[in-house]
DNA sequence: CAGGCCCCCC
DNA sequence: TTTAGAGGGGGCCTGA
């Protein structure tokens, strides 16, 4: 489409519709900059935008939006006292867009009184009547009603590059109605599925277009309903009113007493400077980047005439039009970052011997230091040293560089820090500590004293917040460090090695981070005693990141050898799955291709009659959807074999063996002690807490774990149920305290207990329904999501889990005390106080405020979980040191301890490890912990 | 190269 | 078309 094609083409965007579609689009992980402003509406509203523009290159368009209080929310409010109300993010969003706009030279409108859609309605129709085509972009459920000849509909990508416009048959065929009447028919209909439109309860969405389809319109069905039979026709009698008004609710205004101007809707050249600007402070690089290519022609020459744009005059005068919205409504202060060159701060290099000597004693006169190593890689088990900084006061730090070509001289330098080190009596700071820990212990050195993490302190006292330096030096700061970035280069082959950086650059690099990292310290200490961490963060926290070194150092033994073999079975597997899989098909396509594969089944096979598709509009596969097709085709069954095996060799067989240390012969993952918001543990690199243990394929690669050699063996030690005695003992629920008490199997006592059965005669199926809800309960179950696991029906669900509550009524009140709890501090806490804030929970958006709600119930026990195994793990890692076993504990994997054991200490230390998890904490409800004996962890566990 | 999708674990 | 619908994780692969 050239420009001249645009001449008589209005574009028209409903403003809120867009910013509350990328808002929702960001929920799972919104975009916060480091100012704490939440610009997912922001970002996702000005992508979407710059879509439009690159595809259509739009010559007149105009932004609405709503303005004030419309007829439908006054309608609306009445019928339901609890209206959403705009989330805090798009009241912050809004008067950036505005801002972005006028930058842009883009028009706005609005109409007190109306909605965006009316007005974009009528405008609709004036233009259509004057020969333009019209393009809307309005939230979906609105849009039929305008549906005609010149009108067309495009809808925004919710994430992607693609903005979809819709042709009127294409539309009509989405909905399977003739008449745009019909379309508006059957989207007053939609119920519940439409949050702002009560529609008819208690009829079906399916049955009510089967109605309408008959009766031609809602008001023809209201006013034969006396044809219909039975419920169906109680149920429409008694809700005509409703019906009604839903219609009414969702008929748009068209009538709307506007001016029409085509000229005056024209869109100008942006006004580069100020764009620029407005991204910069919103911290949008990319977006800026993004801008560049929406307007090329004004990019073009970068030295041209773009500088007069900015002093063009030509206003639209459209600003007019849009009174009310941003007046009151203040922009955030945007913060002035120091500069590094703004600040006063001494920062020495310490190359020599003797000046390293005198360093260490300044360094011993401290109690407490800061220190940051500088390496070639951000893996601890290969990275060599390039330097190290050191900081006890603020604005003061030295670096002591190395020669990473000649070991020796970097020894003699290290020799000479080492008493510093290992200096019990100095407290050490550091961020990350445990990465620096393990670099040092590879050249013999040994950190000693007190430990203070300034990761682990910012991950006890927000765990939902991130904790790299760069952010908590900005957030708790305010001060905007060198990034590593700019002197080594992005991450990717062409990064440089820290120790090709200039000397003078990296210590201005190191000193800082070491710098920061203290005041950090300071900042964090006492917002840790005042939340009451303290104990947390040094009994348990730090103590376990020492723990954890000697885990991730001491790696666990792999049986390459059996993983190869099943290598070349996989192989031939797949390979004949993958040629029975093309014939069935018909065509040869990627498997591995969820998009293709998509294509193949729903478009080719045309199996399932209503496939569900993912946010990016792509069918979805997933292992679910194909299981519920599986009847309908034999494709099915090969392509859930083929995934099962694919995923196998690609993630553990084929990736297993090349995680194994070339010196060490063993696979050293990391566990990431701040990233699980509840307090758990993750591993990664590899990930050795989802190795597989369902299915039997997968139980070989579990059998590969091996002891070190035939004089040992690994002992597997795991919780059991401990979750769900937690959540007893935390609710003091007594029937589920005495069921533990009792040592009863705690799924049929509740299988007993919800069907009014005695114990004896519980089905295999009962006791799994019931532990299907029993693990609901902990992670916040609705009746939708149990029929969906259990396959039973909806309100069979339903009556379950009320059966449920009426047996264990305790644990009902208890669930509603932590939502209380959550809403009333904004946290919950777990027995020993870890912390999770749950903002949402105030929330007038359900989805958002449900999740919330299930978090605080679900964060104290999972949290609690994980402190439990915590505490077993620093007690025993202490036991085994003390008594001096050559036990090592290997993996932790969230209730489940594995162990390399010497033949002759595993009865002592079977046992030692039984009794210190059982008795870890104190409860009400015994802990029990199975132990297992094996050649390998299949055999263990 | 990042994000979507999927699937592995507790 | 329009979601999501039980918590917490990590990794592979495609597609731009």
């Amino acid at each position: 489409m050239t420009s001249q094609d645009c001449d008589k083409k209005l574009f028209l965007l409903d403003a809120y519709a867009l910013i509350f579609r990328a808002y929702y689009a960001f929920i799972k992980n919104p975009r916060i900059n480091s100012q704490g402003i939440n610009t997912s509406a922001i970002f996702g509203f000005t992508n979407t935008l710059f879509d439009l523009i690159k595809k259509e290159n739009p010559s007149h368009l105009a932004v609405v939006f709503d303005v004030g209080e419309t007829f439908r929310h006054r309608e609306y409010k009445e019928y339901k006292a609890n209206r959403q109300e705009t989330p805090e993010a798009i009241r912050i969003a809004v008067p950036y867009i505005h801002q972005i706009l006028e930058a842009l030279k883009i028009p706005c409108m609005s109409k007190e009184g109306y909605e965006a859609d009316d007005v974009i309605g009528t405008l609709a129709k004036k233009a259509e009547r004057e020969g333009y085509t019209t393009y809307m972009m309005t939230s979906d459920k609105d849009y039929a009603q305008l549906v005609s000849e010149n009108i067309f509909v495009f809808k925004p990508a919710s994430r992607g590059n693609d903005i979809e416009i819709w042709d009127i048959e294409a539309v009509k065929d989405k909905f399977q109605v003739e008449t745009p009447s019909q379309v508006i028919d059957l989207l007053g209909m939609m119920g519940d599925n439409v949050d702002n439109i009560p529609g008819i309860p208690g009829v079906g969405e399916k049955t009510a277009k089967q109605f309408i389809k008959e009766y031609g319109s809602i008001e023809n069905l209201f006013a034969h309903s006396s044809e219909l039979k039975g419920k169906m026709r109680e149920k429409v009698e008694a809700n005509k009113e409703l019906g009604l008004l839903s219609k009414k609710l969702a008929t748009i205004e068209t009538n709307v007493p506007i001016e029409f101007n085509y000229e005056s809707l024209t869109v100008d050249k942006p006004n580069v400077d100020q764009v620029i600007k407005i991204f910069e402070d919103l911290e949008f690089r990319n977006m800026i980047v993004n801008f560049k290519k929406t307007y090329p022609n004004i990019f073009e020459s970068e030295n041209g005439p773009e500088k007069d744009l900015s002093n063009s005059v030509s206003v639209t005068g459209q600003r007019s039009l849009f009174d009310t919205l941003d007046q009151d409504i203040e922009m955030k202060e945007s913060s002035n970052w120091k500069t590094i060159e703004n600040t006063d701060h001494l920062y020495q290099l310490t190359e020599t011997p003797m000046a390293v000597k005198l360093l260490v004693e300044k360094l011993s006169k401290q109690n407490i230091v800061c220190f940051d190593t500088e390496t070639t890689s951000t893996d601890s088990m290969i990275a060599e040293l390039v330097g190290i900084s050191f900081s006890y006061e603020k604005a003061k730090g030295y670096y002591v560089p190395f020669n990473t070509k000649d070991k020796e001289k970097t020894q003699e330098l290290i020799e000479i820090l080492r008493p510093f080190f290992e200096n019990e009596n100095i407290a050490k700071v550091g961020q990350n500590l445990k990465y620096d820990y393990k670099v040092l212990r590879r050249y013999q050195v040994e950190v000693k004293g007190i430990l203070f993490d300034t990761m682990i302190a910012h991950y006890l006292i927000n765990p939902d917040a991130r904790h790299n330096m760069d952010i908590l030096a900005e957030t708790e700061l305010n001060y905007k460090p060198i990034s590593i970035e700019s002197l080594i280069g992005k991450k990717g082959k062409n990064q440089k090695l820290f120790s090709s950086v200039p000397l003078d650059e990296q210590k201005e690099y190191a000193v800082e981070d070491s710098d920061i990292t203290l005041q950090l310290k300071n900042k964090l200490d006492p917002q840790l005693a005042k939340d009451n961490l303290k104990k947390l963060f040094t009994e348990i926290e730090m103590p376990l990141m020492k723990v954890l070194v000697d885990m991730e150092w001491c790696g666990i033994n792999l049986d390459i050898h059996a993983l190869q073999d099943m290598s070349k079975e996989l192989v031939e597997d797949l390979s004949r799955l993958e040629k029975e899989i093309y014939s069935l098909a018909g065509e040869v396509f990627n498997i591995n291709s969820p998009k293709q594969l998509g294509d193949i089944i729903f478009d080719k096979l045309k199996l399932g009659n209503k496939p569900k598709k993912t946010k990016t509009g792509q069918y979805a596969t997933g292992e679910e959807v194909l299981l519920k097709l599986a009847h309908t085709h034999k494709i099915i069954d090969l392509l859930l074999e083929y995934r099962q095996l694919q995923k196998l060799k690609s993630t553990y067989v084929d990736a297993l063996p090349d995680e194994v240390n070339p010196i060490t012969k063993r696979v050293h993952t990391t566990f990431a002690q701040t990233v699980a918001a509840t307090g758990r543990l993750a591993s990664n690199n590899p990930n050795l807490q989802n190795i597989p243990i369902r299915t039997p394929r997968g139980q070989e690669i579990r059998k590969a774990f091996i002891s070190k050699d035939h004089n040992h063996k690994i002992i597997s030690a795991d919780y059991s149920q401990i979750e769900l005695r937690i959540i007893a003992a935390m609710s003091k629920d007594s029937a589920m305290i005495n069921s533990f008490n009792n040592g009863e199997d705690f799924h049929k006592a509740t299988a007993s207990k919800v069907f009014h059965i005695p114990m004896d005669q519980v089905t295999k199926e009962q006791r799994s329904h019931a532990k299907t809800i029993n693990f609901g309960i902990i992670y916040g179950v609705s009746a939708f999501g149990l029929s969906e696991q259990t396959g039973l029906s909806r309100s069979e669900s339903k009556n379950l889990i009320d059966a449920y509550y009426a047996a264990y009524p305790e644990l009902k009140k208890y669930i509603s005390e932590q939502i209380e709890t959550a809403r009333k501090n904004g946290f919950v806490e777990t027995l020993l106080g870890r912390r999770r804030y749950l903002p949402d929970i105030h929330s007038k958006n359900n989805v958002v405020r449900s999740h919330a709600e299930r978090n605080a119930v679900n964060a104290p026990i999972q949290g609690t979980a994980a402190d439990v195994i915590k505490i077993a793990m620093i007690k025993i890692h202490e036991l085994l040191h003390e008594k001096n076993y050559q036990t090592k504990l290997l993996l932790q994997v969230h209730d489940e301890l594995v162990f390399d054991a010497p033949d002759e200490e595993i009865k002592e230390v079977s046992a030692l490890i039984k009794n210190t998890m059982e008795n870890s904490v104190r409860m009400e409800v015994p802990l029990i912990v199975d132990v297992g004996v094996g050649t390998n962890w299949l055999e263990a566990h």
